[in-house]
DNA sequence: CTGTTAGCGCCTTCAG
DNA sequence: CTGAAGGCGCTAACAG
């Protein structure tokens, strides 16, 4: 059985497809009668209206899409988690697509928002350059949330990481930590935002950054132990590293642990984010909270704005306190 | 500057809306010179098809949608990936919501299908009832994944959860467990399998099932957490415990640990998935390999099908095989 | 090889 | 309050 349209459920209810039509959209200049009439005949049908159909005669698709490079993070899918409820309060669908870190298939799902297939876009981990990001903001509805590019033109929701970066820093140097190291990634502008951070605090300690470690690639728990492994052969040993996330962190206090030291008590270790993996690790980490499902909220609120009023709406960038969180894996 | 369509791209470029079309479509049947004054035009007033105007005529998207209740599992994210870049391969883009296990969210978003705004729909753990599933899963383009409604019209991918129960208990066994104990949840269909399995291998061994622990609720780090403290205050106490996933057996492993008992010299303790938590966990946890990411390949395949030859194609479950890792929360 | 045209299914004026 | 009709942007015949 052919799916059914409009004049089917016109016809077997008597009526014209305008009052089918009024009836689906909730027109209040429908008679009781007709109402009910349309109501049968569309449960009778089984009916729904074409989402194409309808999306092209209405101009818009009530649906935005968010993209990460990958799901599987903590503030990821809790970004998109606050970003999806507020969402669904505003009558919008999220969906959610992961890039992979690949620039084609993040240019094709963008283009979704191009040919119309969604009527907005979050942005999470962005793989293009921040001039691509920077033009695609200039004309589009989209904002970024978490990465913000350094532009004029940026337009997004994040925490400072500059100075999350700095308090934890500080808290590392004030809890005893001299030698001071960092884990991070230079990928996202977030993570250099952080080594700022560190370095600021590190140099206002009148200390130097002993041993700075990134990668360039995936920045998971494998990583930290990779590049926690690095830094056990380096001299003279750290005894404090701060870590760009809690995952991170994790390979990184799992490495010394296996390595004889303790943590913190040889070596002091902080990550960031608040993530379950800050309290799944032994010691439970110090770390910073990123208020991650508000920001998720937000993110879709200032799109909300960009796509109602799409002219007139001001950029700029909100910022969200974070907090520090001190746990075990840091001096008390 | 308004959104140009074909017809503004047919008259910059000289040549009608049907030329355009076949360019678009890559017809071979149009001259090099049209093709080069289309492309042009196209390029000149930034031209891109209107998303419902194709689907609408084609009455098809390229787009599926894949549903969960939430993103932050190691096993659903991997099963999209694959899914992901299956789909990819056959040019469909997949999208991903999660449905938070809210059954009107997960209405509407499996409507998603029902309107055309997606061709097929892939289902990890659905919050309908097995009823429901079923009879969408009769009419509609859906497949399920890892999940998988034991009734007739039941089609999808998973492995076999019994049996991996089956065989990691028994492993629990043969390294010495005797007061043997699970913790589980019995909200999904392959939690109930696991249980089944973990019950029969301990009857095979002549041994009774000593303590049963269940969630109903979320089943993570913390209810891992919990339900162990439950655990420990039962006498006798187990000495081996088979928890449902990595996660919730990294809670209880670290319940246990808390408590001053040693795992597995204690207590013995399997895990289910073999994900990145296992690795993260100390001990490192024995647990079950589940394919993840050939399930996703898989399942995008087997909807594949379903789509592209909506009658003809039977139903039915593939299994996939799964694998024991031995690692060090378990005797030697 | 190219132009013309008829809808895809829906919403929304505009008359009545 | 209701029916008729036009058109959203695109593709796919069908002529030429």
């Amino acid at each position: 059985m052919a799916r059914a349209t409009v004049q089917d459920v016109a016809k077997t209810a008597g009526v014209s497809v305008g009052t089918v039509s009024r009836v689906l959209n909730g027109s209040p200049a429908v008679s009781e009668s007709s109402k009910a009439k349309v109501a049968a005949a569309i449960r009778q049908l089984n009916y729904r209206p074409l989402a194409s159909a309808r999306d092209l005669r209405r101009d818009r698709t009530m649906r935005i899409l968010a993209l990460a490079k990958n799901l599987y993070s903590p503030v990821i899918s809790e970004v998109f988690r606050g970003a999806g409820d507020a969402a669904a309060l505003s009558g919008y669908v999220t969906l959610i697509a992961p890039t992979a870190g690949d620039r084609e298939r993040e240019q094709q799902l963008v283009d979704m928002l191009r040919n119309g297939s969604v009527d907005g876009l979050i942005m999470f981990s962005p793989t293009m350059p921040d001039e691509d990001v920077e033009e695609m903001a200039e004309q589009l509805s989209v904002v970024q949330v978490c990465e913000i590019a350094d532009a004029e033109a940026a337009f997004g929701v994040s925490i400072d990481d500059r100075q999350a970066a700095f308090d934890i820093t500080r808290h590392l140097i004030r809890t005893g930590g001299r030698r001071m190291a960092m884990i991070g990634t230079r990928v996202a502008r977030s993570g250099r935002l952080r080594e700022e951070g560190f370095r600021k605090a590190v140099a206002e300690a009148g200390l130097s950054p002993d041993h700075m470690l990134f990668t360039d690639g995936d920045f998971d728990f494998h990583a930290g132990r990779r590049l926690a492994r690095e830094l056990l052969s380096l001299r003279p040993l750290p005894d404090a590293v701060f870590c760009g996330s809690d995952t991170v962190a994790a390979g990184c206090v799992r490495e010394i642990t296996d390595a004889g030291l303790r943590v913190p008590g040889d070596i002091a270790v902080a990550g960031f984010d608040d993530s379950i993996q800050a309290e799944m690790c032994v010691p439970e980490l110090t770390t910073i909270r990123q208020p991650a499902y508000a920001m998720g909220q937000l993110a879709f609120e200032a799109l909300l704005a960009r796509m109602t009023e799409p002219e007139g709406y001001r950029r700029g960038r909100t910022f969200l306190p974070h907090e520090l969180v001190v746990r075990d894996s840091t001096n008390g």
